[in-house]
DNA sequence: CCTTGACTTGGAGTAAACTCTAAGTAGTAA
DNA sequence: TTACTACTTAGAGTTTACTCCAAGTCAAGG
């Protein structure tokens, strides 16, 4: 079963457009049939699913297009494709300890800012702008 | 204590060119000292810092731009700061969430392709473009 | 005095990743 | 038949966030 761009699109939430671009780029080329209509085979779903899921942790279009290039010479590219997959796994990680860390942060300033709102409300107190950006430093 | 352009651009890693574009935009203003040379004070420092921190977790400029017009409206901008904060928390859990998942398809990805490098040397087999391509699928 | 180096400006240029346009063809439904 | 929709192409345009350039000012060290 193969699908055409507009189902394709459809079915995976990537803009014709994009799939076409993609192509152009070499990432995912597919077959043609009658009237040079793009025919996508469910290999070629899967890998623009393996491309987003790529880029969603921020590989680039110019890595893909690379790791893409190895998958199709079979065999031999299978170490440069580890190197490419490690390499990236060791960026991933490094952005997980960075989502974390900032998402205490946001807490924090949240919180903050929750409190003040509230403190001004109940003791109907004029928390100067100074003394807001004092706290504000803090965190 | 204040910094000059190129002293704060080493201390925190941005480099001056984003500096002076940051000031373009409005995101971080210093004041100016003798010949007009830019001042940057603790604040502006701190301040710069927390750019970067939500920069990092793909907040854009735009919003980062709205929010720092807020901050400086005082009192009143209060409560659109925080539903900035939130609506930038829950995009940050939901990318902690892909992140996390990614990490678990590149775990699989690279012990499959781990293995099917060991397979081939130690048994000296031939494994098959087309095998290779079923078997990478199915993750 | 001269060079070096840090600073100033407005505005142009760049990279990545789309995103869209124009002009046209081909198949289907009423 | 006519209208509608999906598809085709090459190539231009857009957005974001820088990044750089040219031309100039100014203070300090040798």
């Amino acid at each position: 079963m193969t699908y055409r761009i507009g189902e394709l699109s459809k079915e995976i939430g990537v803009s014709e457009h994009t799939l076409r671009y993609y192509e152009k780029e070499g990432l995912v080329v597919p077959e043609r049939g009658e009237n040079n209509i793009r025919r996508y085979t469910e290999h070629n779903k899967l890998w623009v699913e393996f491309i987003i899921h790529m880029k969603e942790t921020g590989m680039s279009l110019e890595d893909l297009k690379n790791y893409t290039q190895l998958w199709e010479s079979g065999e031999e590219g299978t170490a440069e494709m580890i190197e490419i997959l490690t390499n990236h796994r060791e960026k991933v990680k490094k952005q997980l300890d960075t989502f974390r860390k900032n998402l205490e942060l946001l807490n924090k300033k949240i919180d903050f800012y929750q409190n003040s709102l509230k403190e001004n409300k109940s003791a109907n107190l004029y928390k100067t702008f100074v003394d807001k950006k004092k706290n504000d430093e803090k965190l």
